[in-house]
RNA sequence: CGGGGCGUAGCUCAGCUUGGCAGAGCGCGUGCUUUGGGAGCACGAAGUCGCAGGUUCGAAUCCUGUCGCCCCGACCA
């Protein structure tokens, strides 16, 4: 058991500055909070932010997580062009004219006019689907289980960092199969996948369902999706995976001999998940003192913060070096903070900011008593277990029960956000209200009718997010909004 | 793409109405003292006033255009 600590209580409020609080104004805070905590900086490309180290090791962590994810399903990584012929885009009808809009668009190499336009790649099924054709011809070929990190291009009118960016990197995955059976099967685990990336690494509950149809990729037959509420009510698609049919075999020959001798077209699917996770976790967690980073992903996991005294500086230094060496040896991501242009209550603050989990303070006192004190992240000044007395001996089994406290808390306390911002509306009256309230995310027996998803955004500003089969009902349903027979159920919410 | 706001030192901003030497705080550098919740003193460096035209003896300031950022809509896997 950790001791109590004999660390004198917090002192006044620190307050970081130009973060303004959360609750006044969820868009300033989460702009300011990304960008004093160094994630990413404005460059002059309009809307492409540079990700700069502190970002770019946030994102390198749920690349592993996920990566590790994909491996296990199967999966292996490949990688593609980042130009495609504007005649192989036009190919399939409705993916072209669902992406027309945000192509971007090579017209020049070197000073000479291009015969044919290249795109900059919105999305890679195109390419990928003329290179299957080629590395496809029986079913002995069959499955097709390959994923590409890379960087896409839309041309976005409005942007906001990691959320929306005219370029931005994720990772798509394409598959071929031989049946529908194994593609739908694939589409359901790839989504379970970035659920559990979502709920138990980025601890940012979610829920799964599939799209309506005029929120479908564009191309697809079916697409689902992985939605997170964020603090103003508004919902965030974090993560699709998509049903393609034979629509992109069809369009580019995906052709294969099967068994039984007949040639058949094989049947794709795609997945994807950008940076946007990332801006969803960050909403989703921080705090009015910056972000507040969940320990399976933060760069730096633990922080220590030497607080040296005239006369015992050289014991503290040697035992906060010798603590960070524990650490590092026992597989923390940790970083020793022996700056010595700053004072701790400095230190303290701007690590808040920057979200790291857990603060480990090692002062004289602490050296005497043979401990260090631990601070976790997740906590409010003062509550209960916010602050730790951890005793040397028990150093490193200490710190990972931290961390995982703190990884829960995190996760306790975005759910039970999320159960107090899920409704079940009975009536149309109840539904538009909590929808023009931007309450959160409201589910409904739903007639799944374009007709009636058009009114309910005309007058709510709300979407469909995504939607699950009626099951366990006595009778015939209807939809709570227009009163037609019910299909599914299905959550509305207003969308980033 | 429409409406609104903002671009002056690394950051936050004042100066603009009424044209006349480019400013403050914080940060940054050097030195000393400090260090359990954003330390103190001293000295110092730092700016094509977003960009391009125009008016003027003279423009950060007035006019026109343009680019970018932020907010709200529209649009959007």
């Amino acid at each position: 058991m950790a001791e109590e600590s004999s660390v004198q209580e917090y002192g006044e409020e620190a307050l970081v500055k130009e973060i303004p609080p959360k609750a006044a104004d969820l868009s300033k805070w989460y702009t300011a909070a990304c960008w004093k905590a160094e994630l990413f900086d404005y460059t002059p490309v309009r809307g492409s932010i540079a990700l700069r180290p502190y970002g770019y090791a946030l994102w390198e962590n749920l690349q592993r997580q996920m990566d590790d994810r994909f491996k296990a399903t199967g999966h292996v990584n490949a990688y593609f062009p980042l130009f495609i012929p504007e005649s192989l885009l036009m190919r399939e009808a409705a993916h072209v004219e669902g992406f027309a809009p945000e192509v971007a668009w090579v017209t020049h190499g070197g000073n000479e006019k291009l015969t044919e336009r290249l795109a900059v790649r919105p999305t890679s099924e195109v390419i990928i689907g003329v290179m299957y054709a080629r590395w496809v011809q029986s079913y002995r070929d069959l499955p097709v289980l390959i994923n590409c990190w890379n960087n896409v291009v839309r041309w976005e009118k409005a942007t906001r960092p990691f959320l929306r960016t005219m370029e931005f990197l994720w990772q798509e995955g394409h598959t071929a199969h031989a049946s529908h059976e194994e593609s739908t099967e694939e589409v359901a685990r790839m989504l379970e996948v970035y659920r559990e990336v979502a709920e138990d690494v980025c601890a940012m509950p979610v829920v799964t369902g599939e799209k309506s149809a005029g929120e479908r990729f564009a191309g697809a037959l079916h697409t689902f999706s992985i939605e997170a509420l964020m603090p103003d009510g508004k919902a965030l698609q974090a993560g699709t995976s998509h049903d393609l049919g034979q629509n992109f075999a069809k369009a580019y020959d995906i052709e294969f001999v099967d068994k039984d001798q007949q040639v058949k077209h094989a049947w794709t699917t795609s997945w994807g998940v950008s940076w946007r996770m990332l801006g969803g976790l960050i909403m989703t967690h921080g705090d009015d003192r910056g972000l507040r980073l969940p320990p399976a992903l933060a760069p730096y996991q633990v922080v220590i913060v030497p607080i040296p005294k005239k006369g015992s500086g050289e014991s503290v230094t040697a035992v906060a070096r010798q603590v960070r060496d524990r650490l590092v040896k026992a597989g923390v991501r940790v970083r020793l903070d022996d700056r010595d242009e700053h004072k701790p209550g400095w230190k303290f603050s701007e690590w808040e900011m920057r979200g790291v989990p857990l603060r480990i303070e090692i002062g004289a006192r602490d050296v005497e008593q043979n401990q260090v004190t631990a601070v976790r992240r997740d906590c409010e000044k003062g509550d209960a277990g916010a602050k730790t007395g951890l005793a040397l001996a028990r150093l490193e089994s200490g710190v990972c029960e931290l961390l995982d406290a703190v990884q829960h808390g995190l996760h306790e306390q975005a759910r039970a956000y999320l159960g107090q911002h899920r409704f079940e509306a009975q009536t149309r009256e109840e539904f538009f209200d909590l929808l023009r309230r931007q309450a959160g995310l409201v589910r409904i027996p739903w007639c799944d009718d374009a007709v009636c998803e058009a009114e309910i955004k005309a007058q709510t500003s709300a979407t469909t997010r995504n939607q699950v089969p009626l099951e366990g009902e006595a009778g015939p349903v209807s939809c709570v909004a227009c009163g037609n027979p019910a299909k599914t159920r299905a959550y509305f919410a207003r969308s980033y």
